[in-house]
DNA sequence: CGTTAGCACTCAATCTCTCCGAGTGCTAAC
DNA sequence: GTTAGCACTCGGAGAGATTGAGTGCTAACG
């Protein structure tokens, strides 16, 4: 069944005012503080049809109404304008972001405390990372006379390395013969690549390294993994500021969902990871512990890499706002890893 | 003035009786629960000695009392007897943490949970750093016609590394000699050794790559700078298990230090780093906002890295049980640490 | 026939008042 | 010096009573 324009507009004005206030909003107060060209009493009629359609709610008789689930997820989708942020609100994102970064560590957990400053909400950044890694090159450097550095650079061009010690000592002639013999085996593969078979033969090519080749080859695959999702997790002393959690006991069980880091990251893989942005809105999330809360994430890619921004907070939310937010410092997310990690600059991961 | 040893034996069982049940200590329980061989009302004199001694605070004229900080700078210096842990923790620690790791970043994490959950207080770990870093050596690796790799090994054994594009292509040759060089030049230096003239020195040598040498240099030397200290801060969500943080701005003013990293990081520098293990009770940590809060703190060390483990919560605190708790882990970590970074294993560092 | 005014009714929240009990402090006896 | 006893204090819990914000319904109105 259609809404009317009246019922949509006045739908629309309770979830503004209940998201504004939280309080139950009342017919007669909608009546007061918007200019709808309508009585109180006939809201009240609005009101009690949108509350038998399953939009509204009533905490109890005599309070106000309340959206529901569903009067959230209509508003989301069909009432919700662009929040604007004032020119001063961009201004200001824009000079916290202007600034170089060196590490990636340091980037993403500025940004996820950028994100809960703008939206007073708890933040959540996923570190980027590539879904289907394969080895670019594979490097052996000595670096003492028993100690020798494997450095994996993958596709996307992540670098790691990892320290090698040797029983005896080792020429600087061999290391190269192995670094280069590693690189072209290895070059353009992925873990499924790397077989046992193919391994194998590779320990059979160089029978007298054996022992070495295994530790390096161990490491690539290591590095091939896609290993658990990277989070940062900031900001989340901020969900105390809603009414909602005043309840001790409700803020207990959002924190100590929120301390481990992996329950978020369960949360964010049931995420459509190709829409630009996500909204969960309380059970939608199928995350039994949020379903009073909602989830807005962005999904951000620079290359190969894919990683995510979002924040959590109750399902009585400023929905627009934190679109908004989240669109802007997603754009510039992007601008500042796509410098960082495919040109020159340094980029370590663990 | 000297306390006598009743005194001692009252002040004890009222401080580990108020530890246990967060209720203000009467003086008849006191004669029901512990074995003192004395009525309430010998107690009760003795209390107002210690009252006015200061070691005792009274919330109101008809509760019980309370330790005051000072009671409880006693209590730790000169009353608290070792706690044991129960075979049965130490055993189940001692599973949590045997087994192996390999990624710094994961060790820390999973050390922070392992506090948190044995002590139920939020907890803290710095990563280990140099105090004073070295630089061991510089290599310069090409990993494509334009891009090269710079590593920078420094005395701890610290490895970074950062890509460098080129304007025009570069030999294989050139790259080598630039790594020998800037090896040899730089290998032993500290931040304060790499002056300007010693740096016009090296780019004069090199004219032509002085453009290279500087983006080096100046990667060397930001290794080298000691970075503020990375914490990994776990199970802030604890702290409302505690009767004390039931108040929500408590509990808000609590959690919000603690979701800044700074905050905590300013702390931990007040501690004495020498000292094996730190205890700041309420006001003596110095910092305003945790004047209600005690801090534990231990410090490790790993070849010339050092670092903190630690936790925070209400002055009144299982102290006895937290020490121990953090001695085992403290040990343990150690162990981990230097077979994982001193040896041959994975370290890589932003 | 949709809209509105008016009124009865509901119900949570708040306030007040009382009462209770846990504790202390003091005094006097042991 | 220790203890029993008793008066006094004070916070906390509980019971009503009161308030006021809201709704739902009905009847009148344009």
């Amino acid at each position: 069944m259609e809404l009317s324009e009246r019922k949509k507009m006045i739908l629309q004005a309770i979830i503004e005012d209940y998201i504004a206030t939280a309080e139950p909003v009342a017919s007669r107060n909608l009546a007061k503080n918007h200019d709808l060209g309508l009585s109180a009493a006939t809201i009240r009629n609005e009101m009690a049809d949108l509350e038998e359609m399953g939009y509204l709610d009533k905490p109890h008789t005599s309070a106000g109404r309340v959206p529901s689930e569903m009067g959230y997820r209509f508003y989301v989708d069909s009432l919700m304008q662009k929040y604007s942020l004032t020119i001063d609100e961009i201004a200001g994102l824009q000079q916290s972001m202007d600034r170089s970064y060196n590490k990636l560590e340091g980037v993403i957990s500025e940004i996820s405390d950028l994100i809960s400053k703008v939206t007073h909400y708890p933040s959540v950044v996923a570190f980027p990372r590539e879904s289907q890694r394969r080895v670019r090159s594979v490097k052996l450097i000595l670096i003492e006379e028993r100690v020798a550095l494997v450095v994996v650079i993958t596709d996307g061009g992540e670098v790691r390395n990892k320290k090698l010690r040797f029983s005896e000592a080792v020429d600087y002639e061999t290391i190269d013969v192995l670094s280069d013999f590693l690189s072209k085996q290895l070059a353009g593969l992925g873990a499924a690549d790397i077989t046992p078979a193919r391994v194998m033969l590779i320990y059979e090519a160089m029978g007298q390294y054996a022992e070495i080749l295994k530790v390096v080859v161990g490491f690539v695959l290591e590095c091939l993994k896609d290993e658990g999702e990277r989070l940062y997790i900031g900001g989340t002393s901020n969900i105390l500021n809603n009414p909602e959690f005043e309840d001790i006991n409700r803020a207990k069980e959002f924190l100590s969902f929120m301390d481990r880091k992996e329950n978020v990251s369960k949360m964010l893989s049931l995420l459509d990871g190709d829409k630009d942005i996500n909204i969960k809105i309380g059970s939608e999330s199928g995350v039994e512990e949020m379903k009073e809360n909602s989830i807005i994430v962005a999904n951000y890619s620079v290359g190969l890499l894919r990683g995510k921004i979002g924040i959590i907070g109750p399902t009585r939310m400023n929905y627009a706002r934190v679109v908004s937010s989240l669109e802007l410092i997603n754009s510039r997310l992007s601008e500042i890893l796509t410098k960082m990690l495919g040109d020159s600059d340094s980029q370590q991961e663990v």
